[in-house]
DNA sequence: TAACAAAACTAACGCTTGTTAGTTAGAATT
DNA sequence: AATTCTAACTAACAAGCGTTAGTTTTGTTA
């Protein structure tokens, strides 16, 4: 089906706006324009404009949920879960960088079912992490310090990666994945 | 003056209301309606929307300015203004927790100088923090990772600190303090 | 009590918003 | 050659936007 693709050329220019000026600011003028078609041939493709940011958003959000998943089945060491985490978050970031502005700033303009089932992903994402990191203090790997703490800090600066990522001229993905993992693992062990 | 207070009421309410849905979500209609005024009585005490934003964010981003004015002037080690710097982060982020949603994601819809001028002070500021970085590594005091991976993780976790700071029922400031110094900096010495 | 300033009001403006209805040009299929 | 499908178009809608002008209410001071 040529709608599809064409549908995701919709959804593809919408990303890079959403992430330049956010949800609200971008019009589906704006949209088209940048498609060199008009607003309402749009409406072949998708039913509205809330359907396009809860694409974006959804499937990067499923990416994490399945990631993480893996990462749990995994028998490993809880550092080394946690470094699969880092990982998981760089090949994402380096696969969407853009779908990730929309899911950070814009989730709250997630309507009924899409916005409940992003809430839910994300604080079970966290929940997720959260236990990893618990089990690793247990297990005498990682320092007792509090753990929302360290949580906190790990995840803020993996959530903030596709900023820095897309500003320095996107670095080589296994020089950075070393580099964080040295970082944000080092601290903590 | 009456007026310059019920201008803060004003700039306090939109405070509020930004960081729950975002600059261009809020309508002027919708911060006078938390105000139970009408619109256009607004326009009593401020001049624009825009004006407002510019109040948030720029009365901020002087307190980031000025504080790191102040740790660079001290006769320090690198890792003690670190920690300084860190401080200071914590102090404004209680402070202002409301405030930094707007600097973090509104910034890009400041016009002309005021765009400018955050601009400016943001980059400043970066680069002010990235060099006492880079001399606690010619000092020996920090490891030598790339300053530049050291002074994102760092500061991302620092930006994204309102975040927690509001959800998490506002912890004791000093114990904050020295939590996030312990895992900021153990990583990197 | 009259005068004044502060801060609210009503009404409206021109413009933009997301979206729908109906139509048309061109390509693919029968 | 006739039909169907795809994807664009024009035109318009009702609602909401930031903002202005002019007016009225409210509270304080002379």
């Amino acid at each position: 089906m040529k709608t599809i693709s064409r549908k995701q050329e919709i959804i593809a220019t919408a990303t890079r706006l959403f992430y330049e000026k956010g949800y609200t600011a971008v019009s589906m003028r704006d949209i088209a324009t940048a498609m060199d078609i008009k607003a309402a041939s749009l409406y072949n493709h998708i039913k509205s404009k809330q359907e396009i940011l809860s694409e974006i958003i959804l499937k990067v959000a499923e990416e994490f949920t399945v990631g993480m998943e893996n990462v749990l089945a995994e028998n490993s060491s809880a550092i080394k879960k946690v470094e699969k985490v880092i990982e998981l978050h760089i090949d994402i970031t380096v696969n969407h960088s853009e779908a990730l502005a929309a899911l950070n700033n814009d989730w709250m303009h997630l309507e009924e079912i899409d916005l409940r089932s992003f809430v839910k992903m994300r604080e079970d994402y966290e929940e997720n992490f959260r236990s990893i990191i618990k089990q690793g203090i247990e297990a005498g790997e990682i320092k007792p310090y509090h753990p929302e703490v360290i949580l906190f800090s790990i995840l803020s600066t993996l959530r903030t990666l596709y900023l820095w990522y897309q500003k320095r001229g996107k670095v080589d993905v296994n020089i950075l994945k070393k580099d964080m993992v040295s970082v944000l693992i080092k601290g903590i062990v």
